[in-house]
Formats: C-alpha cells, structure tokens, sequence
DNA sequence: TAAACTGTCTGTAGCTACTACAGGGTCAAG
DNA sequence: CTTGACCCTGTAGTAGCTACAGACAGTTTA
C-alpha cells in the first residue's frame, strides 16, 4: 500500500508519516520503481501502535523505548511500568497545575464587573497593579503555593 | 539600569528580556555609550506586567492585545473580558482532556500486574492490541467520547 | 495530443516561548 | 596583565508535527 492509503488507514497524516520514518520510529518500507514508498500491514500496525502511544500523551523518545520493548521482548517490564507511572505522575501534576491557574483566571475575571472602557477595567486594572509589586487576587497568598507548575504558561 | 539588574528584579532571564524586546512585547531602552541597554523603572512595570500575564497562561499574542489596551485606555473593556474568558475556557477544555488522559493512563496500568517480561507485560500487549485494531481498555467506550482535546499529546 | 488533476518525492521553514550557545566586547579588581 | 562578571549580536535548538516549494508519476478529460 502506498503513503495516502496508509495514512488514511491510521487517521493521520501523510507528512506525519513521513516525519516517523525520519524520526526512526516508522521503518522504512521498500520502495516501488518509481521511488513511491511501499508498505506492508506491519508497517500499519506500527503506526497504529505509534498513534495510539502518542493519543495517551506519551512522547516519542518513550515511544521508541516501548518499541524497544517489543523487539527484545525477554526484557522485564518494570521499566515500561515505571514508564506509565512517569507519565501519570506528570499528568497529574500538570493537572493540578492547570487547575490552580484556572481558579486565579476566575478571580481575575471577577474584577471586572461591567461594561466600561479599558480605562476603568477590573482587569487590566488588576494587571497593572500586579505589575508595579501590589498584592493581586489572581496570586493571592491563598493561591500562591504552587503557581510554577508545568502548564503551558509556565514561567521561571 | 541594566539588563542584569532588569531580569533579576523581575526574576527571569537575560535572554527572555531580549527576546521580548525582539518581539516588540517589551520597549527597546535607550543604550549607554558601551552599546549596554539603560532600562528606566518604566520597562520593570511593563516587564512584570507581561510576566505576570505569562503566569497566567496568556500568551504573548494576547499579552500583546492586552498592552495595545492599556496604551488606549478610552476602548471598551469587553474585548479584554472576552480574552480572559477565552482563556478559561480554553482552559477548562484542557483540564477535561487531561483527566480523561489520566483515567485512560491508570486503567492501562491496571492491565500489569506482577514482575513479568516484556512478554507478558499487560501494557504493552493492550497497547500491541489496540495496534491490531482490538478493543482496548484505556480506550473504552465509556471514556473514547472526548479523546481529540488540547492536550500535549493530542492527535489528528 | 495536451492539459488538468491527483498523488508522490525531497528538502526546508514555520509554529510556541523560550533557552543555549558561539564568538566577541567592556570594565573593575587583584 | 590577567581574571571574572557582565554585556553585545546572531544563530540554532527544543516537541511534534504542519505547511509549503518545486518537481516527478500516472490517470483522466477536452
């Protein structure tokens, strides 16, 4: 089967297919004489594989590491165990991190009661104090205990 | 005051600074006789504003918009509430994807039991079934409704 | 026969928000 | 005169793709 059918096979993109065989963790498949990759139903279980890993947040280096597994399958699974425990602990500290940025987003929100320019806006104002060292309600002491987590926004 | 000086008191790093300058997030200072950036108290207020925004998951396009408000304070604030509810909503989406993630994650982890090979290792056969196109328990149907979210790891 | 269309190829650049150099200049202290 | 701390510009790297540019292959339509 040919690079478009294979990808539609696994839902995702023929350029993202192209990036796995780059990155290493898609073999390469036999080309036809015109140069057109070539691929075989192992090749869609690996990248089925690979999709499935990636849909569970788990990155590529780990990826690999699991496809490591499965190739020297004597080995003993510990590893791949405390693999999936890191990702959850990650995972639930992102959470928690996101979850506390959620809260200061709310009560920033709340600063701004009605409609008025910017001049007058709770938030902007809030903002601004924040700025030049004032206590905020977004960071409040209350808040303030774990604010660096590893959300997107995060800082430091 | 100089860059040093600047980035400490407003706890981040040198090379932050002039990469917010280069994106026009933070005013260019004037520049000491060395060619070294002379920063006035002026930059420190609009430098913690920024990151204290980035604290909050803002991101320098919306901290950008955020600034332009402030630098045209008779505009209406609705703009600046309707940013902010974007965020949280935006948010909130992330936070649901995650904690599905974390459910899918855990019930994975529940497939390995004892100190086994890779062979027998329950994660990684679910995860090699679910390649071969079988059910699989991480992603049952009682959890498969809100897989495609915002996550790090998100798909398609 | 020719043009249009679809699919494929390689290679490179872009995305976020920084971070980390390389290679050099400035200035005070020892 | 050298060491060390600071500063400068410019470029490349991070994760995981995505989006081209520019070209070739193969089929269908005018």
């Amino acid at each position: 089967m040919r690079i478009g059918e294979l990808a539609k096979q696994s839902d995702c993109d023929v350029e993202t297919v192209r990036f796995y065989e780059r990155e290493g963790l898609l073999d390469a498949p036999a080309r036809e004489a015109n140069g057109y990759r070539s691929y075989t139903d192992a090749h869609l279980v690996q990248l089925n594989f690979i999709r499935h890993c990636r849909s569970l947040g788990i990155g590529l280096p780990a990826v690999r590491t699991l496809r490591s597994f499965q190739a020297s399958p004597e080995l003993a699974c510990d590893e791949i165990d405390q693999l999936i425990d890191r990702q959850i602990m990650r995972l639930h500290q992102q959470i928690e991190s996101l979850r506390l940025l959620e809260r200061q987003l709310h009560s920033l929100r709340d600063t701004c009661h009605a409609h008025q320019t910017a001049r007058e806006c709770g938030i902007l104002r809030t903002l601004a104090q924040a700025a030049e060292g004032e206590a905020c309600s977004c960071h409040s002491p209350a808040n303030a205990s774990a604010v660096d987590g590893q959300h997107e926004g995060s800082v430091h």
